[in-house]
DNA sequence: GTATTTGCAAATGATTTGCAGTGCT
DNA sequence: AGCACTGCAAATCATTTGCAAATAC
């Protein structure tokens, strides 16, 4: 992936900090600005928090990177791709994407409800193979 | 609905402030914590945000209400009944229930994922068929 | 009567803002 | 050069805590 025309393509300057929370949302999957900032000062001492706010704000308007919200948890972070589903693990946290097919749900909400569907938000949770 | 019995149920004492938060609840479907807060002050003039805070916390660990989280909003509270998805209007800001099929999609899930799956969060969000 | 709840005020925690200096294009 | 970005400190906003008085059971 190349988050300088990433970047670019949203209208935001290239800075390193950017490439830094960039090269670590894609590494991890999802973050939290608290996961963020710990791992971003390994690369930047001296970075603050409000310039992770700042880009984080920055870059989930223009919808470079999504917000994902968990019920009880702080809101984590990922680089924007297709409407797709999360799977959380109540005992061990382990937080991770599942590719399913979502279509038939969107279509029958769409016939049900006459709203027209932009977007949607899925977390499922529960106990992962290892914790079951 | 009995919200005594419902407070009893859920090892909570019934008071006044309680019962209140539970009709208002009911009433609206779902609120934040500022729309409670202003609706409530109608009925107890001398309500803190404190005690909401308590009330809202008490009734969501223990499985009375549930907390709806959504990108870019704050949260709302609902009265917890059986695993739904909701709908939310991008431009008129409505936000209601939907009543939909889950099963195929947990099954699908559950197969594919390996997890067993106890809860879900869904919010479908786009166009209302007045704002569409 | 005892334990819980309420409302207030204060404390804490999270996020945003203002501003001077720096870096990107 | 000009505008956007960074980092710091301070301000704001949200939520929690401690405590004395009131209420539930």
């Amino acid at each position: 992936m190349n988050y300088e025309t990433l970047l670019r393509q949203h209208t935001l300057k290239v800075t390193p900090q950017r490439l830094g929370i960039l090269s670590l949302m894609n590494k991890a999957g999802h973050l939290s600005i608290d996961d963020l900032f710990v791992q971003i000062q390994k690369q930047f001492t001296s970075i603050s928090l409000a310039t992770l706010y700042k880009n984080i704000n920055a870059m989930s308007d223009n919808g470079l990177v999504s917000e994902v919200k968990i019920p009880h948890q702080k809101p984590k972070y990922e680089i924007s791709k297709h409407t797709h589903a999360h799977l959380l693990c109540d005992a061990c946290g382990e937080f991770k994407d599942i590719e399913i097919d979502l279509d038939v749900l969107i279509n029958a909400t769409e016939s049900q409800s006459d709203y027209k569907i932009n977007d949607m938000s899925l977390v499922f949770s529960g106990l992962c193979s290892s914790c079951k």
